[in-house]
DNA sequence: TTGTTTCCCACGTTTACCCATGTTATCCCA
DNA sequence: TGGGATAACATGGGTAAACGTGGGAAACAA
C-alpha cells in the first residue's frame, strides 16, 4: 500500500528516486517498475505498479469493445500510460512530456494514496494542499462515515448482511 | 501489453520504427512482426500481434455464421489485415493503401491501448486525445476500481473452452 | 528496361547500466 | 542511554549498448 508523501529530487536527466516504500509496494511483479501517467485532472502525474494496470484492463474489458466510454478511456489511460523500470539504485527516468506536464523542477513530490500514488511539483502541491484542507474544512459534514456497517445493534433495514465476517 | 504513445518517422518507402516496448510485447510468437489494418471507426489504423487476431477469430467464431455483423466484420478486419514482419532494426513497411487511410505524412503516432494499438497522424491524434482526456475526465465515475472480481487469476487469454465447439 | 521491395550497413542520439559518494537511519554494544 | 559502526538510501556522473533513422545495393516483378 501507497502510504505518506516524500520529496525527492530529479536531476537532469530526469531521474528520481522512487521512495524505497513505494518500491517495496511494487516489488515481486513480473516487471521491476512503476506505471506512470498525466493525470486528465490536473498538472500532477499518477502512478501505480503493475497490478494497478491490469485492474484497470480487466475493468475496462468489460466493456463492450466499441463504446465510446471504452475507447476514451483506453486512449486517456492506457495510451498515456508509460513504464518506467528502475535502475539498480531504485530510480526511474521520467519522460520530458511526463516533466512538463508537472512542471517539475528539480524537485517531484510522492504523495501515497493506497492502491496508488500522485506525484507533483512541491511547490504545486502546496497550493493544492491547502485548497483541499479548506475544502474539506467547509465540507466536513458531508464527510460522515457513510452508512457502511450499521454494527450497531440496530437492524433498520432489512438488509441481512451478507458477509457477516466482520471480525475484527 | 502496449502502453504509452511514441511517435515516430515515416520514411519515403513507408517504412516506420515500431517502439521498442511495442516489439517485446508480440516477440515470442511463430510471427515475428505485427498486424496492421484500417479502422472502419476513422483515419487511423489498429494493430496487435498475432495472438489478438486469434482473439478475435475466436470471438467472431462465436457469432452467427450468416450474421450480417459477423460477415462485416470478418471482412473488415480479417479481410483488410496486413501481416507487418519487423526487418532487421525493427522497422514494418506499410502498405500504400494503409498510409492513406491513416493520412500519414512522414510522421505516425503508436497509441498503446492494452491488448492492441492505434496508429495516427500526429495531428488527426492530437484533436482525438484531447476528446478522450475530456470525455474520460467527464464520465471517469464510470470506472470504479473497487469491485475487484476474484476471477483473474489469469490475465490474458481468457479462452472459455468450456462450450465445446473447440475443434481445432 | 523500369519500378518496387527486401536486405544490409552506417550514423547520431538517447537511454540504460555501471561505479562512486554524501547523508540518513538503524543496529549493536559499552 | 549514549556513541560508534554499519547498512540503507538518495544522488551525481561516465560509458557502452540500444534505438531510431537514412541511404544504397541486391533481388524481384511488371
Amino acid at each position: 500500500m501507497f502510504l505518506s508523501t516524500t520529496n525527492n529530487g530529479v536531476d537532469a536527466k530526469g531521474r528520481v528516486s522512487v521512495p524505497a516504500d513505494f518500491r517495496a509496494v511494487v516489488r515481486g511483479g513480473v516487471f521491476d517498475g512503476i506505471i506512470v501517467w498525466p493525470s486528465f485532472e490536473g498538472p500532477y502525474l499518477e502512478g501505480g505498479g503493475q497490478a494497478l494496470m491490469e485492474r484497470y484492463q480487466a475493468l475496462i474489458e468489460d466493456m463492450d469493445p466499441y463504446d465510446e466510454a471504452r475507447i476514451a478511456f483506453e486512449r486517456a489511460i492506457f495510451g498515456a500510460a508509460k513504464p518506467l523500470s528502475f535502475d539498480a539504485n531504485g530510480r526511474v527516468t521520467l519522460p520530458r512530456e511526463l516533466i512538463e506536464h508537472a512542471q517539475l523542477d528539480g524537485k517531484a513530490t510522492f504523495v501515497g494514496l493506497g492502491s496508488r500514488f500522485e506525484l507533483w511539483s512541491p511547490a504545486l502541491y502546496a497550493e493544492h494542499q491547502t485548497r483541499a484542507r479548506s475544502f474539506a474544512r467547509d465540507n466536513k459534514k458531508s464527510l460522515r462515515l457513510s452508512p457502511r456497517r450499521p454494527s450497531s445493534s440496530r437492524p433498520s433495514s432489512s438488509r441481512p448482511s451478507s458477509s457477516g465476517g466482520d471480525a475484527s
